[in-house]
DNA sequence: CAATTTAGTCAGATACCCTTACTATATATT
DNA sequence: AATATATAGTAAGGGTATCTGACTAAATTG
């Protein structure tokens, strides 16, 4: 019993930091353009791990649809943060790539250490990031037992964006 | 230096976590409808908190438009979560009032404790929790310095939630 | 070569939000 | 009272993020 009152209090907790991170986000950073993980900012961001996808990988890899794929990437080429080439293997394949203004967007938006992460101590950071490593690992397996393409797919794109952080 | 990797890698983590749990919702319970703190799930969380409400100071407290907040107001009419009163001392005021339904809709949708969660063990599930709790507190003094009516609404908000899993 | 699969697009929807009018009702001022 | 101003809400229209269904254009397969 003691258990379950435990765990429906992370899970509350969880759920509040959640849906606070919204309003944190809208309200807090307004200043700066942030890169969503949403939308355009999903697929900048998934450039970002590999370049020249085509839009279909872009999807998968996203978990979006394949329309709502070609609709960012169409604004994001309006923006000029990315261009399309067509593959010369399969020339029904157009080729997503970020330009040195997408790169550039990526850069300046990377991952800011959000002020509220800062209140916490060393020991503190390493516990959170231990816990949320092994929920995240029981969320991925749970999505590839219901999709697996899509959770390895996820899986290698955080991995390595989050690699990157340590090599600095 | 080691700390700013630390925070980097928590707050990779935490995005991670945050970016997941979207899909994880897609994927795996598609079954019920989930109340975020949006649009319409967050009327109806601010009427579990306080019923009768005006739209102007629904809008106030949920630091959206009045107009969106019309919009919302009139979807949850149309679906019978909410019923529109004239106040009798101001004939230009709308109190918002939650149905039974509405009010069932909310109960039902009160946290369920994902899968993931069960992974967890009672030390590491109270650590979470804690950990958690200090990174919204410190979100909410964020949130409060930039609009303090918003902030301190929200904490009692998602605070009277809470509290109501504990009594159970 | 015909049939099928795959990549991408177009059109049309919905949800969440905003801004700019505009209406109806209250309250304050003269 | 009559006029002016403030307040509650609505209407119209826009932008972003997504989805589904229908369709075209290549590639692959039999």
């Amino acid at each position: 019993m003691a258990n379950k009152i435990k765990a429906e209090l992370a899970a509350g907790k969880l759920a509040e930091y959640e849906q606070l991170s919204k309003i944190y986000d809208d309200i807090i950073k307004q200043a700066r353009p942030r890169l969503t993980v949403q939308g355009q900012g999903k697929i900048l961001l998934a450039l970002a791990d590999e370049d020249h996808l085509s839009q279909r990988e872009l999807a998968t890899r996203l978990g979006i649809s394949p329309q709502s794929t070609s609709e960012f990437v169409n604004k994001l080429v309006k923006y000029h943060l990315v261009t399309l080439t067509k593959s010369p293997n399969d020339r029904r394949i157009n080729l997503v790539n970020l330009t040195s203004e997408g790169r550039k967007q990526i850069e300046s938006a990377a991952q800011e250490v959000p002020p509220f992460i800062k209140t916490l101590s060393d020991t503190e950071l390493d516990q959170l990031s231990s816990l949320l490593s092994k929920i995240t690992t029981a969320m991925y397996a749970d999505i590839d037992a219901a999709n697996s393409t899509l959770g390895v797919k996820l899986h290698k794109l955080f991995a390595s964006r989050y690699l990157k952080q340590f090599k600095k």
